[in-house]
DNA sequence: CACAGTTGGATTGTCCGACAAAGTCACTTG
DNA sequence: CAAGTGACTTTGTCGGACAATCCAACTGTG
């Protein structure tokens, strides 16, 4: 039974070889949660079909309910699933608005500064304005119709229940979605988080803006309308240099750290 | 010591009042992981602070560790917290770095397409140089010689380990980073990471790029070096634009979902 | 006294079992 | 058939437990 092989006894070290590269392990939670990740990001769980209960998932992975539980708050942290009606877990397709929150806030824990957030905005919202005109339906350009009109109303009667700026916000939201990039409501999303309080805060300041900005907005909307895309980045551009005109007019700073208030 | 208080009964209903809303109700780890999460973003907690142990940190909110556990658990995935060598847990300040992956994936699931990416590109990367070329310090200039230099050698000499399509990413990258502007870098990011796989794709199937490559990227840099904001915007947009010449040029569709391999 | 090895406590990751509250669902009843 | 009801399910939370690992103090040795 017993063939006595000749072998040679060497020593690991003497060979010089390579060591062993530090075998990565993973938590019971993480390994949990990055295997449903997988499976949803691979489509094999399409959004709104409801995952297994905790026992039963447990009982899959083959761990306690405990660590099914850890992985799942992560999963809920990340968006990708979430408790519907209370209580199944149901898988979601995180959209843009899901992330942006946590984006904000980490522009905000760097100390960033409101120009920084221009000069962002200052391309990002004229090639929105682009795009729409390029691709407006004319249900899109009665919605921008309406956005205009409603900052008209605004304009006239002040009593309004949203701000100026709450409507200008709008405004830009609304040329960004029909717009139909993505990708550019997502990069748009955080700046428009933090805009927003200074932008209500400078309108405050400088009342008489609402006029050009009301003009502005015609302007725009008009060029889309034409499907004129030249027209319309080029006044969207306009529009927001006009922003930072008011902004040096107001007398505010435009380098000094956003607060944290802006998020609250 | 009864006094009989005159009263009047009447119904709630009867007086037709607004009712009670939903008394929002939270789950004991979500109010553990918001009340951190104050406290960070707050300031009060600074990066590199440890936390206590859960067990502590069960005492104090006066819950059960597994409680905080679950609650730790949302923390460490939206990077405010993380297990700094192994054990103690640390205050973390979540850089853009982090939400950029889930950005990313978040398109990836709602199937943009690259004309959506590079639509975004083609504003936000001419801005980036604009603005490089208006701060760059002479050691910046110099890391964007050294860029150029490094592509250079690849073009001559075919062995270079990073493809030429890395190295095209690296030097924009690089200057976002030059120009200093986080908000910027933060919008750049998901679509950077996105931008790769198809970038290697297209360069593979055209080489004959790398020459218009090279020579634009040597532009920006001296556009930057001669603080010429508008040349160095300029050409990082024909730079771009080119780049969709060449993918129509391949023959590759611009407007089919982006695949999900492209993350992995 | 310096230094390396040992040891014991502290902390995390995981498990088990339990229970109240809240939802679900089938069944009963008017 | 609609409304009501009651049993079952599932989640949220708790308490305790234990192995593995890390940390720090302690100890023996030269």
């Amino acid at each position: 039974m017993t063939t006595a092989a000749v072998t040679t006894v060497v020593s690991f070290e003497a060979l010089a070889l390579a060591p062993f590269e530090r075998v990565k392990v993973m938590p019971a939670y993480k390994a949990v949660s990055g295997a449903v990740e997988q499976r949803i990001v691979r489509g094999e769980l399409k959004p709104g079909v409801q995952l297994p209960t905790e026992q039963a998932l447990a009982q899959q992975f083959g761990v306690n309910r405990s660590t099914v539980r850890e992985a799942i708050r992560q999963l809920e942290q990340e968006g990708l699933v979430e408790r519907r009606a209370s209580k199944r877990l149901h898988v979601t397709m995180p959209g843009a608005y899901d992330a942006a929150p946590r984006a904000a806030r980490s522009l905000l824990l760097q100390q960033i500064t409101f120009d920084e957030l221009w000069q962002v905005a200052l391309v990002l919202e004229p090639q929105a304005a682009r795009l729409a005109a390029k691709t407006a339906s004319s249900a899109d350009q009665v919605e921008l119709q309406d956005s205009v009109t409603r900052l008209a109303a605004h304009y006239k009667a002040q009593g309004s229940i949203l701000s100026h700026a709450e409507l200008d916000i709008e405004f830009h939201a609304l040329v960004a979605r029909i717009s139909g990039n993505r990708v550019l409501m997502l990069a748009r999303e955080p700046i428009n988080l933090l805009y927003r309080p200074s932008l209500i805060r400078l309108q405050q300041a400088l009342p008489q803006m609402e006029r050009r900005n009301l003009d502005a907005h015609k302007r725009i909307v008009r060029a889309i309308a034409a499907g004129d895309a030249n027209l319309a980045q080029e006044w969207t551009r306009k529009h927001l240099i006009d922003f930072q005109r008011g902004y040096a007019l107001a007398g505010i700073p435009m380098n000094t750290p956003l607060q944290m208030h802006h998020l609250e």
